[in-house]
DNA sequence: GGTTGCATGTAAATGGTTACATGATTGT
DNA sequence: ACAATCATGTAACCATTTACATGCAACC
């Protein structure tokens, strides 16, 4: 799914410019599961608009650039509605986090209470913030709302209750720099 | 945390050629939060033995090319340390299923139920792979796993009690198909 | 006879991100 | 003074995937 197929989601929610389209993925509900830059949203948009999936109107705005408002046009619907029916390809977690987590062992145990209470307090924002999210969201959205609240609870619960217990084990061993 | 030092993390735990690091990310432990190919893996090898940060020995076999095994140097023992010191970038999640699904209102409820369902029994599958799984881990490694299992088993959860919810919300209405 | 698994590697193509360019406004 | 927010866009750069190249063995 690219960049060109993300923007046409969210145009189908509400009518949004290039800029907004970006806050959709850095603070709205896909930024969860989806990322774009404005380096690929930009040139996505233009090539949309060049296929006539989108349409565009200018709005003058006084000391600042003209802001294109982007709508979806039929095809553009149609475009979308065609690439949901599409098979989704396998989830990709990139996870850092957890990859460091796997080597616990190998450091010093401050490190490991550090990242995993930022963690929990990230997730715990997290749920506070979708949890108190009353709008009246379509069913698909609600739905996967859910999902997101639920994998975040049982991630942040289960980092709070087993932290000490990995702790525990990793004991207070140094950090072992060979040679 | 680019290839390079993926592979440094997979031959900490035991030596490996590249064709069992790429199992690695295919079947173990890591592939639920880290992916790499061939394409990336082989030069990265070569990289890792020109740089010192590994060795190699070629295991000669019949009838096949020598099978190349790596094995984690010092000077590799502490760039991983090193790079597990830094701290992690955010977690990103591409899950084409949840973007789909936050438009399940636009498809027909049979395809919905059909993703849902097959992704269910992904989940179950997975959990029972995880929970078969009774190595003597080191520490770091049981605690991700904990978090695997738990994330999974919220989401098959969710899943599972929402789904004929989320049927009855989009009704039996039909695609629609604009023009 | 076709697919899968084993085993390594390269090159081209992809699909992005990062950084830059521009510039006013508002907040600290 | 400095950073952040708003607003659009381009170009260089990057890492990685995909496809190709090679080839035998085992399984169905």
């Amino acid at each position: 799914m690219d960049v060109k197929t993300l923007c046409l989601g969210v145009l189908s929610r509400a009518d949004a410019s290039g800029y907004e389209i970006k806050k959709a993925f850095e603070e709205g509900p896909f930024r969860h599961f989806h990322q774009a830059s404005f380096g690929s949203i930009y040139p996505a948009l233009n090539a949309l608009s060049a296929e006539g999936l989108v349409e565009v109107r200018a709005l003058a705005q006084d000391k600042r650039p003209d802001k294109k408002i982007y709508s979806l046009a039929p095809k553009g619907r149609n475009a979308l509605l065609a690439a949901l029916m599409t098979n989704p390809a396998p989830d990709a977690v990139r996870s850092d986090f957890l990859f460091i987590l796997s080597f616990a062992q190998y450091l010093p145990p401050a490190r490991v209470e550090q990242l995993i209470n930022a963690r929990i307090a990230w997730y715990r924002e997290m749920l506070t913030r979708m949890e108190g999210c009353t709008s009246e969201d379509p069913a698909g959205a609600r739905f996967v709302r859910g999902i997101g609240i639920a994998v975040y609870r049982a991630a942040a619960d289960y980092l709070e209750s087993h932290r000490d217990e990995l702790l525990a084990a990793i004991g207070d061993g140094d950090l072992q720099v060979a040679e």
